[in-house]
DNA sequence: CTAGCTGCAAAGACTTTGCAAAAGT
DNA sequence: ACTTTTGCAAAGTCTTTGCAGCTAG
C-alpha cells in the first residue's frame, strides 16, 4: 500500500521517439499506464492495466519496455521489501516512510539534501541525478502501545 | 562492487539466543559471515562464505536464518538495482552513491537527517528506526566527458 | 520495404516449502 | 527426551530469451 504524492512521469513517448525508438501500440500502452497511475506500479500491475488499453499486450513486452525506459534513464526501479520491482521517475527526489511491520509506504515531500548533494558531487566527482530518502520504522498502526 | 565503510553487525548470536532461538552451527556460520564481512552480502555470497565455516550449510538454511534476522529487526534487506537482495544492519543510517551506469556503490558518512527524522516522526506518528539515503547518478568513471 | 518490435512458450534465476533426519538445550 | 532446526529436493514466483511473424516509419 502506498499513501501520498503521485508525481508525474510525462513525455515518455516523446523521449523514446527522440532516442530513435518506435512508438508502437504496446509501448504506448505501457507509457500511458505509467503516466496515468503515476509511480510505484510493478510489472504485474502495469501488464494488467496495459491490457485494458491494448489487450494483446504481453508480459515480455512490459518487461522489455520498462528495461528500455530504465536504460534511457527515464524511469528507475524501486524495491520495497518485496520480490518484484516497482518503477518511479529517474529524476528528482523520492521520500518514503516505510513500515517494517506492515510494509505500508507513506510519501512525504519535505526534504533538503541539495546542499549535501552538491558537497558529495564535489568530493566524489559524482554527477547526481536523483535521490531516495527512506526512513524505516513502525507506522501509527503498528507501533507498540506506549 | 561496493566501496566504502563497513559498519559492524555484532552481537547477533546473543540477540538470537535472548529471543529464544537455538544457536545452531549453521546459524552461527551465517552470523559469522555477516559479522566478518560486514554488509552488502547477498544470499549467494553468504552461502559460499558460510560453507567455508560449516561445509554442509544449505541454501535453505541461509534463507531461513536471514528471514529470521529480518523478522527480529536485526538486519534488513537492501536492493541495489538487481534481482537478489543484500543485507545491512537494521539500525542507524545507510548512505550510498549509486552509479546508474556501472552499479558501483560508494558509501559516505556525512548525513544529517536527524532533525527531519524527528519532524516526520511527529507529523506522521511514525517510530523511526533507521534510514537509507541514496543518490543516483554517474560516477567519476562513467560520467560524460565535460 | 525493412529493421525493429511483438507474442508465445520455454528456460533461467531467485526464493519458499514439505518432510524425514539431525541436533541444541 | 523433545522440540526446534536442518538438508534435500521439489515447487513456486519473478524475469529473461529464442524465434517466427508482425508493424511502424
Amino acid at each position: 500500500m502506498v499513501v501520498g504524492i503521485m508525481s508525474a512521469m510525462v513525455n515518455l513517448a516523446q523521449q523514446l521517439k527522440t532516442a530513435g525508438y518506435k512508438l508502437t501500440r504496446p509501448r504506448l500502452a505501457v507509457i500511458k499506464v505509467l503516466e496515468t497511475y503515476g509511480e510505484h506500479f510493478n510489472h504485474h500491475q502495469i501488464l494488467a492495466e496495459g491490457q485494458k488499453i491494448y489487450p494483446s499486450l504481453s508480459r515480455a513486452t512490459v518487461y522489455r519496455t520498462l528495461e528500455l525506459l530504465v536504460t534511457l534513464n527515464l524511469v528507475r526501479p524501486l524495491y520495497l521489501n518485496e520480490p518484484s520491482q516497482r518503477f518511479i521517475s529517474a529524476s528528482g527526489g523520492h521520500h518514503h516512510l516505510v513500515c517494517t511491520n506492515c510494509d505500508r509506504v507513506i510519501e512525504f515531500e519535505q526534504c533538503d539534501v541539495d546542499a549535501l548533494a552538491h558537497e558529495l558531487a564535489q568530493k566524489y566527482n559524482f554527477q547526481i541525478q536523483s535521490h531516495l530518502l527512506e526512513f524505516q520504522g513502525l507506522c501509527q498502526t503498528c507501533r507498540l502501545p506506549a
